[in-house]
RNA sequence: CGGGGUGUAGCGCAGUUGGUAGCGCGCUUGGUUUGGGACCAAGAUGCCGCAGGUUCGAAUCCUGUCACUCCGACCA
């Protein structure tokens, strides 16, 4: 089929790439901006995605043995001052409750921008022994940062997120656990959202504040910038120590307890458009799509074809998240409208389609059209949803490996972004926060991670020549 | 926080020299249509972002302010 634009009043992503997706969000009906700068209002199909995402992700935690709990939202100043680096890390983004009525405070409370220092507290109030530990929870909740520049998903000032605390016996407990849930978000994202990623760490100036050591996932989007998808931190006894979390351990004596904390947040949803979204609109990954099939009746005029829709609709029932769109709009409007949504697959049935018990089914991410008997119709809308899946997976994957770049130079990463566009580049580094620093003002690309897929492409860092340490992936981010 | 752009009907926009507001889409009603954003007819919809100022008179000129937006800087 051919990949002609049908849908005028979306600005096309290589004419500009922000009005695209501003144009997107809001045509798809996602968001809607609200009188708070940076506050949008996440509106019933975008919110019908992040519960799609949130029951999966939940029952992934599940599975690993996570508990939800629910913080506060309000830490006071003091408790968010007890950690130096955390502060230091997000003070300047903090929102502060001043006034309770016309009261003013004793002491100022801060909107969590985070809840480490909530959950630290609390541990330290219920963990004595080593017979209390690990305690592995997590909380869906929303946060604040007063970011000075907002984008709907990608940065809002308050953001839909979930948060997991956990807190364990040993380092090496809590080190695999922040391995462990690094790999359950890359699953979920290759495997819910077909959104492929690489795992890595980041570098000691782009870690959390207040963590040992920070790994993450980054994307690639379409326009060929980086999107970091999810963290997992690990945070050593530092925590514990600034917070005054002991146990008694094994041998009755008085330990530090480690701690991990790890998120991801509504931005995925960001990622989502930015990663499958074409100029027809929205794309969306079957596993999260509110609608995964809408059937169109064509010519509801002619015989009984409302009446088929709706049995078909009741057959797919039972195992997709079916819909039927009888309104009195044309076919055509219809398919536009709803490729413009992202739904994954549309059916279209008509008279020519009830004399030959057939349907067409037309799958979104290549418009490809397939006559189905009506006998076998879910078998074969299951498979064409994991069709989907699969096609907007290999067409994303396509584009990073298309998009990623191996340089030995900084000459020639300015070269090859200026020739090819951005994307990730590979290269070389020796370890200095200097060089790091460097890359970054001379080509405009930051670290984005060492991934954990090491390979030797030069034996000398990209900036000073020096002896390379490690492979860091470079690239513009969001 | 620095630089640019934009605020007029639900959305997208026009509005000349300052004279009291218009177009397209959408919406409502009725009819004809229906396999890629249909057509005809009749309607409804405005604190011209907000606050001052100039003027007989301001959507239009001036000042301020707020919001949105883009590009930077900043940002787990």
């Amino acid at each position: 089929m051919d990949n002609k634009k049908m849908v005028d009043d979306i600005t096309s992503m290589d004419e500009d790439f922000a009005k695209w997706y501003t144009d997107i969000v809001k045509k798809a009906e996602l968001v809607g901006y609200t009188s708070v700068k940076g506050c949008m209002v996440i509106r019933p199909y975008g919110y019908a995605v992040w519960e799609n995402m949130q029951r999966i992700l939940d029952s992934m935690f599940k599975n690993t043995g996570h508990e939800n709990v629910c913080m506060p939202m309000f830490i006071p100043e003091s408790l968010l001052n007890k950690e130096k680096d955390h502060v230091e890390g997000f003070a300047p983004e903090v929102a502060w409750v001043t006034h309770g009525g016309s009261e003013k405070l004793e002491e100022r409370l801060c909107v969590r921008p985070t809840s480490e220092t909530l959950f630290c507290e609390h541990y330290s109030q219920i963990i004595h022994s080593y017979r209390d530990l690990p305690k592995l929870y997590n909380q869906w909740v929303s946060v604040v940062r007063w970011e000075k520049t907002t984008r709907p998903f990608l940065r809002s000032r308050e953001f839909l997120w979930q948060e997991g605390h956990t807190i364990h016996e040993t380092a090496q407990q809590a080190i695999e656990e922040t391995e462990r849930m690094l790999g359950i978000y890359a699953q979920f994202c290759e495997e819910a959202l077909a959104m492929p990623v690489i795992k890595g760490k980041k570098t000691e100036s782009d870690k959390f504040a207040g963590a040992v050591s920070t790994y993450a996932i980054e994307a690639l989007m379409h326009d060929g910038k980086a999107l970091q998808a999810g963290t997992s931190h690990y945070f050593g006894d530092g925590f514990a120590r600034a917070f005054d979390i002991t146990f008694s351990d094994r041998q009755n004596k008085k330990a530090y307890p480690h701690q991990t904390s790890w998120g991801v947040s509504t931005r995925l949803i960001g990622g989502i458009i930015m990663t499958h979204g074409d100029d027809n609109g929205l794309a969306l990954p079957p596993a999260v799509a509110p609608i995964q099939a809408v059937i169109i009746p064509i010519a509801v005029h002619k015989g009984n074809v409302l009446e088929k829709a709706r049995q078909l609709e009741q057959q797919l029932n039972a195992c997709v998240r079916v819909k039927i769109d009888d309104s009195d709009n044309t076919p055509g409007w219809k398919f536009a409208q709803y490729e413009m949504k992202g739904v994954p697959v549309r059916i279209e049935l008509g008279p020519r389609d009830i004399e030959n018990n057939q349907c067409v089914i037309v799958t979104r991410h290549n418009r490809q059209k397939t006559v189905v008997s009506l006998d076998d119709v879910v078998n074969a809308v299951q498979q064409k949803l994991k069709e989907v899946h699969d096609g907007l997976y290999a067409k994303a994957l396509e584009n990073r490996n298309r998009r990623t770049y191996d340089c030995k130079t900084t000459d020639e990463m300015i070269q090859v972004m200026a020739q090819k566009g951005d994307g990730f580049i590979r290269a070389m580094w020796c370890g200095s926060e200097e060089c790091e620093a460097a890359v970054k003002e001379k080509t405009g690309a930051g670290s984005r991670c060492i991934p954990f897929e090491q390979e030797q492409i030069s034996d000398k860092c990209v900036c000073c020549s020096k002896p390379a340490k490690t492979m860091v992936i470079w690239g513009k981010a969001y």
